[in-house]
DNA sequence: AACACGGGGTT
DNA sequence: AACCCAGTGTT
């Protein structure tokens, strides 16, 4: 095995440099601190799935607050959960959040479970968010690989600016193989390189200057080679999307009680086709509910009830 | 493996 | 206007 030249890791070294900085330099998040409960964490990780943490903070501290434990959102109307929820974006999430809850107190008696593969088969909760939760509510041994990790990974062990768009069996392997022995030292590894890629080694100006392990980085090493597999990935359209005219007719939902169709087509950007698809698709997900009119539209409005 | 799925802050 | 972001579930 050889490494192509580049300085050999050390992960021992790797290990207690992130670990000094993560003490120094890691942020003070609510569902970082030691009286958190495993379900506050699993809260945060659904929400920041996909969504900034400056966006997450205030519906969190929320969230906890009206539903501090599983039981609590198990009870809850589908309608206050999707207005709580806000706009925090992917509402499919709180729909799957509140089913996750309704599963803890059914399969798991209301507790949290500590098993990733019990975790693993919640509703939302995928292989990402079942590591974080092991490691984050549990302080148990897992590999946390989301998008920050990757990066940090790619750059300082693989020399790339930046992951492969998929993650590999090879890239779980290399990363499965750093984890530390120590469950308590492996949950700090986690927070510390997810951290390490939100706050240094970020996807566009990492500040290497700033970085804890660049006397280790291969990337850096290597002279910082541009993105080998670059390109490509073209960003996603947002205007004018069906994605933006859900968000419109959601936005409207959570403000009123009911809204006839007509109301609801004027609140869009989208023409009638496009309107009918986008509200097919709320009420397929369950995010919306149709009350049919004999005489009158259609009348539309978030499901009042939780759907058992 | 590819695709659908929000929204707002930053550059 | 483009780019970025603590992924998951379905097909």
């Amino acid at each position: 095995m050889h490494n192509g030249g580049m300085p050999a890791i050390d992960p021992t070294l790797l290990h207690r440099e992130l670990d000094d900085w993560f003490a120094r330099e890691g942020r003070d998040l609510p569902w970082r601190r030691p009286d958190c409960s495993p379900w506050g964490v699993l809260v945060s990780e659904i929400m920041l799935q996909q969504t900034p943490v400056a966006r997450v903070l205030p519906r969190w501290i929320d969230w906890l607050i009206r539903w501090p434990t599983p039981a609590d959102l198990a009870n809850a109307p589908t309608d206050e959960v999707l207005r709580a929820w806000d706009r925090l974006g992917y509402p499919r999430r709180a729909l799957r959040l509140a089913e996750c809850a309704r599963a803890i107190v059914d399969q798991h008696g209301g507790m949290v479970p500590r098993d990733e593969d019990a975790l693993r088969s919640l509703p939302g909760i995928g292989e990402y968010t079942a590591a974080a939760v092991v490691a984050f509510a549990f302080g148990g041994r897992s590999t946390v690989l989301d998008t920050n990790v990757r990066r940090v990974l790619a750059r300082g062990v693989g020399g790339e600016a930046l992951p492969r768009p998929h993650l590999t069996t090879a890239e779980r392997q290399r990363a499965g193989a750093l984890v530390p022995e120590d469950p308590a030292a492996a949950a700090r590894w986690a927070a510390a390189t997810m951290e390490l890629g939100a706050l240094v080694c970020t996807a566009r100006n990492p500040a290497c200057d700033r970085c804890p392990i660049a006397g280790q980085c291969a990337w850096l090493a290597a002279g910082k080679p541009a993105d080998a597999h670059a390109v490509v990935r073209r960003t996603q359209a947002w205007h004018g999307t069906d994605r933006q005219v859900r968000g419109q007719i959601m936005r409207e939902l959570r403000a009123a009680d009911r809204v006839g169709r007509s109301r609801l087509l004027s609140a869009t950007t989208a023409g009638s086709a496009q309107f009918d698809r986008a509200l097919e698709s709320l009420v397929h997900d369950g995010l919306a509910v149709e009350w049919a009119s004999p005489d009158d539209e259609p009348q539309y409005s978030l499901p009042a009830a939780r759907t058992r």
